[in-house]
DNA sequence: ATTATATGGAACCTTTTGGTTTCATGTCAA
DNA sequence: TTGACATGAAACCAAAAGGTTCCATATAAT
């Protein structure tokens, strides 16, 4: 929701295994924090620090209803990591597709696999 | 290149901006260890530990060359990244699709956004 | 042969991360 | 009203992250 500066951003947000477990459970339905921690090892209070780092990078939002707190999943974010993916995906879907026409012609372009492995097929 | 156990993963890997950007450096050409560090604001050794981490995730591999340790960009890791991103992307961009629905339909579907809000729309 | 360059590695430091335990508070249920 | 339950918050802890400086070694250039 806020615009300015947030303490933890997508990245680092997906970058611990018990988050991204999280955000899965979060798919399938709302959650309590204690229902949440019901699926880890680990204590509530661990779990709940989990839950504001990905609060704070807006990926899931915690409402009060009565005496538990909900959390809920907010997938957009997610969006910016698929931008930045987006830039990767060339270079690395053309060394695939490189591939597969080697696959499918062989004994055609050993050259132009290997020029690309060592990336001289790059402009500049 | 090893398949064993790796201490660090494509999404560790990339939760540090700086990681980052060594990364997008890479995808102009090939560089050094010390032409990558005149890009940024901290020491060479730092930047040596970024790359050690990058390597590990298979995300860079270096090759000695002379006095030099050349480093060259590996995207494919990154296609772990974009599978795990398409199981959440169902779920964001079926909000974004109802929401552009309900713009382009003024005034006819707030319950059924509603109910995606609170996530009943789900199978299970 | 000498010096400059490029990297490797160790030791050290501070902050962050991912956990814990303990205690307080608010809410539901009997 | 008395527990039981759900959460919040504080204090604490060990390990990892992200840096640094210093020194050693290999290679290039004069």
């Amino acid at each position: 929701m806020s615009a300015f500066q947030q303490k933890h951003d997508v990245f680092q947000a997906i970058a611990d295994s018990t988050r991204r477990e999280v955000l899965r459970l979060l798919t399938e339905k709302e959650l309590s924090i204690s229902e949440i921690t019901s699926h880890f090892p680990i204590s509530r209070t661990a779990i709940a620090k989990h839950l504001r780092i990905l609060s704070e990078a807006d990926l899931v939002s915690g409402r009060k209803v009565g005496r538990e707190k909900i959390y809920q999943l907010h997938p957009e974010p997610l969006a910016e990591l698929k931008q930045w993916l987006a830039f990767y995906e060339k270079f690395w879907e053309n060394k695939l597709s490189i591939l597969k026409h080697t696959v499918e012609n062989p004994g055609e372009n050993e050259l132009k696999l290997m020029k690309s492995e060592i990336g001289e097929d790059r402009e500049n």
